[in-house]
RNA sequence: GCGGGUGUGGUGGAAUUGGUAGACGCGCCGGACUCAAAAUCCGGUUCCGUAAGGAGUGUCGGUUCGAGUCCGACCACCCGCACCA
């Protein structure tokens, strides 16, 4: 039996792609343009199963458009700045660019084993300078703009990786990377105004329909807008009025005291002379951000003894607190606080024996006696006892009072948002130098004469920014007035790299970051995939820099990517000792009664099947697999049994189910059962009907798979292709037709394989005879009318239970189905001598007989 | 707490607008070939029952001639956000 040489195949294959230019792009206005991307890995060593996932997805949708006649653009390169560089550098004493060059080299190999269609010409690595000195001129273009500042603020503090995180990088309170408990700092910080887009990014995430649901549902929230009032309130004795924001400026007559942040400015000041305050306000800073902590916090606060003035009740006053659940960064940092529907308001006014005022009214309770008790209210209802709001529902008394706070000027309609600006600055060396110059007469300056290079000799192992304590770098002449001054030491956030690099995919060779026209042509990528943990990081900073790269005049859309696909992780089995340590698969014994030890005899665990992790010991290593089984084989069970979005169980049966696949196909065309008919003889006039059978099932099988590739829905199209080849192996010699369907077949399954596991298909191909590649022969065609059979099997049901089934031909009456139906024996032993009162009849599908 | 999702055999998962539940795999069982093993091939495989038959898509109820699919209430698990005023 011969077997199919993976090895030497795949490679072959691969060499001839690569000879041949098949998958280089050019720009052709004759094609409707196709733009595939899989999200650019981190070369942090060897590729993972998930990469391998990502990249069969990608290959597969992108070798299917081809097929399809689009001009396919299908890039790769490195998402090559950040911080695990660093850590190996100072553990391996081995330089970043190296430590990164070097894992770029044995993943593009991985890569290359796995006969991914790309153009690799266009290959990019965001830490050469050919790249990133390009958003070095973009952040220099944003900051003319007025899309980038400079701010003294409380920053999220990753005491592990010793920089600053983004908003977005804060997970339950931890740093998303070293999982350290985040601290609050104050830091001078560079800013991108991604909040000056936040109105677009939410409302354009409506067009984005061919996203998952679920992404856009999430930026939605990470959004966060609100609607609601600024209101200012004088504060007795000062000048200043304090402002707040609020959505429920309806009950400003159940106000009972202020509350402002402990890092709001006016706490400050009167801490300055107050150090029970500033005791205080230390305690706030201190308080953990975990989940927990949070949740069982105790609200506290501290009476600065200031009070301000109710807006609308002569004489009334407001006592002013600084409390530890106001933030900074939300609104204004101050709020009033109306404890009757407010539960954090009630709380906190228990707490601290102020008064509770209902002010609205839930429907159905008594406007005179109604009180809240533990539990704030905050639904809708009637106002009450609010002067001249009393009466009004809560949404009529919103518009009346804003309307009122503006005419008297002390308050305005203001619509908030959760999304901050994107802090990008990070004390790193390892990331894109910000070009900036701080001279201590001109302030800051714009570095002039750009790219700022990342200086090499560069002393890896001190504490803090190896760039801020490298001998000279940092000193510099001014720019502006040529005196000495000192260059910006911090590094963008590696994010900056990944959110522009679909564009500079479109031409990565020229001088400039890319080249409007190209951009303009094949942007935006028509489908982007990658992993649902960048659902607010990555995709959300990419739309924002889109916005921004079109408002500098870089390129003329806003949308990078039209279509989104999310993938599910790869799961193994788990494993663990009786000590709880986690244990290698391999390590794992199975005694004659099934039992697991370990391989001195202990007792193991099963544990279920996680996401595959080093921690975990529950990696599969994808090299080993493409070296024993070859890429399609790895390909096709990533395809097989579950949707892409869903989590992937890898499992060793699983894999040789694919390889035996593999295998079975191959033998279909070197070992065919029913020997071929030549490449050119015309279709036979007459066929066994079995035959004709499978003939017909061809043409369903392309109608079928087509749109399965189309929708995502690889699982199905790999079933309905084994269902093909199923019947096509059944043909046999003796039936006639059988010799030219067998051909037609055959050509059929290695087209529709071709995006799959391209390999075999290519070998496949030229066995059956062909000089062409696969790779360059345009997917099949169905004829429409061999999609309908002529007759139809119909269920019939008694009472709504199925008792039989007939075969009708199509379009059959429905007076000669019911009969059909009323003289099967079955049917007519379950009636019995019971009288039929109705009989549904639906047309090619069903007969129900009600009795 | 808020928002979203999922629930189908031993297992991964299929089931147009409501119309034959379990496609296609994995696993398992039986058989063929072989001195033997691997590979391969053939047959079987939702559950209960010898069978006739009955039950069955997380639970309970509803609509319908007919419900995995629609409606209502609940349960379980997963994901995201969270002191956001």
């Amino acid at each position: 039996m011969s077997r199919y040489n993976v090895k030497e195949t795949e490679a072959k294959w691969q060499n001839l792609w690569a000879e041949q230019r098949c998958f280089d792009a050019e720009e052709n206005p004759d094609k409707p343009k196709y733009y595939v991307l899989e999200m650019f890995p981190y070369p942090s060593g060897r590729i993972h199963m998930g990469h391998v996932r990502n990249y069969t997805l990608g290959d597969l949708v992108a070798r299917f458009r081809r097929a399809q006649g689009y001009n396919v653009l299908h890039p790769m390169g490195w998402d090559a700045f950040g911080l695990p560089a660093e850590n190996a550098a100072k553990e391996n004493n081995v330089h970043p660019a190296k430590w990164t060059h070097d894992n770029i080299a044995t993943m593009r190999a991985q890569l290359k084993s796995m006969g991914l269609s790309y153009d690799w010409r266009r290959e990019i690595a965001t830490c050469d300078p050919e790249y990133y000195q390009h958003e070095q001129k973009m952040f220099l273009d944003f900051l003319e703009a007025g899309l980038v500042y400079r701010k003294e603020s409380w920053v999220n503090w990753d005491p592990v990786e010793n920089t600053v995180l983004a908003n977005e990088q804060v997970i339950d309170g931890k740093g998303w990377r070293s999982g350290a408990e985040v601290e609050k700092r104050k830091l001078a910080q560079w800013f991108l105004k991604i909040t000056a887009y936040a109105d677009d990014l939410l409302s354009a995430l409506e067009g984005l329909d061919r996203w998952p649901e679920r992404v856009r549902i999430m930026q939605h929230n990470w959004i966060g807008r609100s609607e609601g009032a600024h209101i200012d309130f004088t504060i007795v004795g000062r000048e200043q009025p304090l402002q707040v924001y609020t959505t429920r400026p309806d009950t400003i007559f159940g106000a009972a005291f202020m509350a402002i942040s402990a890092n709001h400015p006016l706490a400050a000041e009167i801490a300055e002379s107050n150090p029970a305050l500033a005791d205080f306000i230390a305690a706030c800073n201190r308080m953990a951000t975990s989940e927990e902590a949070i949740e069982t916090a105790e609200k506290l606060g501290f009476d600065t003894g200031l009070k301000c003035a109710h807006p609308l009740i002569e004489g009334a006053t407001l006592p002013v607190y600084v409390a530890n659940f106001v933030l900074m960064d939300y609104g204004t940092g101050a709020i009033f606080g109306c404890p009757a529907h407010d539960q954090r308001d009630l709380d906190f006014a228990r707490k601290y024996g102020l008064a509770v005022t209902a002010v609205v009214c839930p429907e159905g309770e008594n406007p005179q006696t109604f009180a809240v008790g533990n539990d704030a209210y905050t639904g809708d209802g009637n106002i009450i006892n609010s002067d001249f709001l009393t009466g009004l529902s809560v949404t009529d008394a919103k518009t009346h009072i804003i309307e009122h706070f503006t005419r008297l000027g002390i308050g305005k309609k203001h619509v908030n948002f959760r999304l901050r600006d994107w802090g990008v600055s990070r004390q790193r060396y390892w990331g894109c130098p910000i070009p900036i110059v701080h001279c201590a007469s001109c302030g800051i300056v714009p570095v002039k004469d750009l790219p700022v290079i990342l200086p090499e000799d560069i002393d890896i192992n001190v504490a803090g920014n190896p760039l801020d304590k490298h001998p000279s770098w940092k000193h510099v002449d001014c720019p502006t007035c040529g005196q000495p001054a000192l260059r910006e030491t911090d590094t963008f956030d590696t994010f900056f790299e990944s959110s522009w690099y679909f564009a500079r995919f479109t031409s990565p060779l020229g001088d400039q970051a890319f080249s409007p026209e190209a951009a303009n042509y094949w942007l935006p990528v028509d489908q982007y995939i990658g992993g649902i943990e960048h659902a607010v990081l990555h995709l959300l900073y990419s739309r924002f820099f889109t916005r921004a790269l079109k408002q500098c005049g870089y390129l003329n859309i806003e949308e990078p990517f039209a279509g989104l696909q999310t993938q599910g992780m790869i799961c193994h089995e788990t494993y663990k000792d009786s000590s709880g340590r986690w244990l290698f698969p391999t390590d794992v014994l199975s005694n004659a009664d099934g039992e697991l030890t370990d391989l001195k005899g202990g007792k193991v665990i099963r544990g279920r099947s996680e996401k595959m992790s080093k921690s975990k010991r529950n990696v599969v290593d994808p090299e080993a697999i493409i070296q024993t089984y070859g890429a399609d084989t790895a390909r096709l069970f990533m395809l097989s049994d579950s949707p892409p979005d869903r989590d992937l169980d890898w499992t060793d049966s699983g894999v040789e189910g694919a390889w035996r696949y593999v295998n079975r196909l191959w033998r279909m065309v070197a070992e065919p059962a029913v020997e071929l008919a030549d490449k050119n003889s015309p279709r036979p006039e007459t066929m066994d009907p079995a035959v004709a059978a499978v003939e017909r099932l061809a043409h369903k099988t392309i109608a079928a798979v087509t749109e399965d590739l189309e929708k995502f829905h690889f699982n199905k199209a790999v079933a309905r292709i084994r269902e093909l080849s199923n019947a096509t192996e059944a043909l046999r010699a003796d039936q006639s037709g059988a010799s030219w369907v067998m051909r037609f077949c055959s050509e059929t399954i290695v087209t529709l394989i071709g995006p799959l596991m391209p390999h075999l298909a290519e070998e496949m191909w030229a066995a059956l005879g062909h000089a062409t590649l696969i790779a360059d022969t345009p997917w099949p065609v169905c004829d429409p009318a061999m999609l309908i059979e002529d007759t139809v099997t119909v269920a019939v049901q008694v009472n709504g239970k199925l008792r039989g089934t007939l075969d009708v031909a199509r379009g059959a009456s429905k007076e000669s189905m019911e009969q059909s139906a009323l003289m099967l024996d079955n049917v007519r032993s379950y009636i019995g001598d019971q009288v039929v009162r109705k009989i549904i009849v639906v047309p090619n599908k069903i007969v129900n007989v009600v009795i």
